[in-house]
DNA sequence: TTCTGATTCAAACAAACGTTTGAATTCGGT
DNA sequence: ACCGAATTCAAACGTTTGTTTGAATCAGAA
């Protein structure tokens, strides 16, 4: 057991070294196609000493993961809680919820000399690992900031039944990862000039009127939709008819 | 090489066998944590086979996502020219539009039989992995697809300059893929009741709603973000203040 | 300096990996 | 029944994997 030193000494250093460069090569290969000698020659440190300090592999990689989620949700609580004084008994817009969720986020993906954008790209693919320890990991690293703003998101939208909010805030952290993500793939796909990187200020302010538009959205009530699979005219789903048009 | 056999033989028997083990436990464990000792033992077959029949792990992957995505993409296009020539000349609505792309989706995850909902949670999973052999098969195997229904979303939402649609099946391909691929994670945490299976029928109609929300979403001008970050109070986004609010 | 605990180091561990080989076996057509 | 191709099989290939060990080195306090 290394001793938790306050004064940044060599242990600390080396500590370091093996976060930010695991940190870059599990963004770029991922977790398991990532090995631990990869690891400890690009950090110049010896093969040992990863076990030394983090354990295991795995812990590694969690200790990775939480270098940047703590401060990031931390903030997103933050600005979420001066919203809520500010805003006093009226309930905080969901513009503004949407934007305590994504600046945090943003400000990371602009940290470019750590990470930036690729970490995101790491977190997408940890939210979709099948490994128990990366699941049972983010449960309890989210848990608390989701239950937070969803209780917020609430308050804003009184008209949405509880689980129905329950999954326009599921829908939403959807579409947020998958966007930070960046799979590349879809992108070029979708006819996005690569070279047209635009800005992640301009990516968010895209995003951001998309997710109000979905919370938003009217409630339908539910038809079988068995229907249009047969008959594919989907008989102008009335009940779907927005208010405001 | 084996030669490509229209009857079912016992070679087919085999090569079915592989693929289905092989989906199942990429499904369960993901594409590097999957051995290829474990998938031949459990298939009973020996451990050449699948270089005989496929001839590699990468090639055996791609078999395996190739078998259910063809016939998927390939109802969603025929959807969409059904759409098409029924409408005449008037653009096909975005509800319609965004129901053609999910129903195939449906069919596969009701297929519980083969893969079922699971096999979304793999594709999910390979759209944010990082490894070339798999970004360069899925956006081949999805370029004419996405290509086609862009230029459907075009016609019927005219007003959406190119970039700006771009975006959007881009942010909508993300709540979708994600939602469907359902990491439990975030569900547990928005604290959906497990119990409460909800049929893939009604989350459809959620995400439906949703979804054609954000299409339709009025355009924005854009500001600097950044002022939020330092005055969380949001200034109202006068700016950015909708037609009718 | 001397001692003590923290840290680094080279070396080896057993296990699992994807892949290849060449002989044995099975199959379909003549 | 025979032949030739298709398929299966056991065995081994050489790497690489995460992890462990025990000694060497370093730091700071006495």
């Amino acid at each position: 057991m290394p001793a938790l030193r306050l004064v940044e000494s060599k242990t600390s250093h080396t500590q370091e070294r093996i976060l930010d460069v695991a940190e870059s090569l599990f963004m770029e290969h991922g977790f398991e196609a990532t090995g631990l000698r990869q690891i400890t020659t690009e950090a110049a440190v010896n093969l040992a000493a990863v076990h030394y300090h983090f354990g295991s592999k795995e812990e590694l990689f969690q200790a990775v993961l939480k270098r940047r989620l703590d401060p990031m949700n931390q903030q997103r609580v933050e600005l979420l809680e001066r919203l809520e004084t500010e805003n006093g008994e009226s309930a905080v817009k969901c513009e503004a919820l949407i934007g305590a969720m994504f600046i945090p986020a943003l400000k990371l993906a602009r940290d470019k000399a750590r990470g930036g954008k690729n970490f995101l790209r790491l977190l997408g693919r940890a939210y979709a690992d099948p490994a128990p320890f990366i699941r049972q990991f983010l449960s309890r690293e989210y848990a608390p900031m989701i239950l937070r703003f969803k209780s917020a998101f609430a308050r804003t939208l009184p008209h949405l039944p509880p689980r129905e909010l329950s999954w326009r805030l599921h829908f939403l952290m959807g579409a947020m990862s998958y966007t930070l993500a960046g799979t590349d793939v879809l992108k070029l796909i979708s006819e996005l000039n690569p070279v047209d990187r635009v800005s992640d200020d301009l990516l968010l302010q895209r995003l951001g009127p998309f997710l109000v538009a979905g919370l938003q959205a009217p409630l339908v009530d539910l038809v079988d939709l068995a229907d249009l699979s047969e008959n594919p005219k989907p008989a102008p789903t009335n009940s779907s008819r927005r208010g405001r048009n």
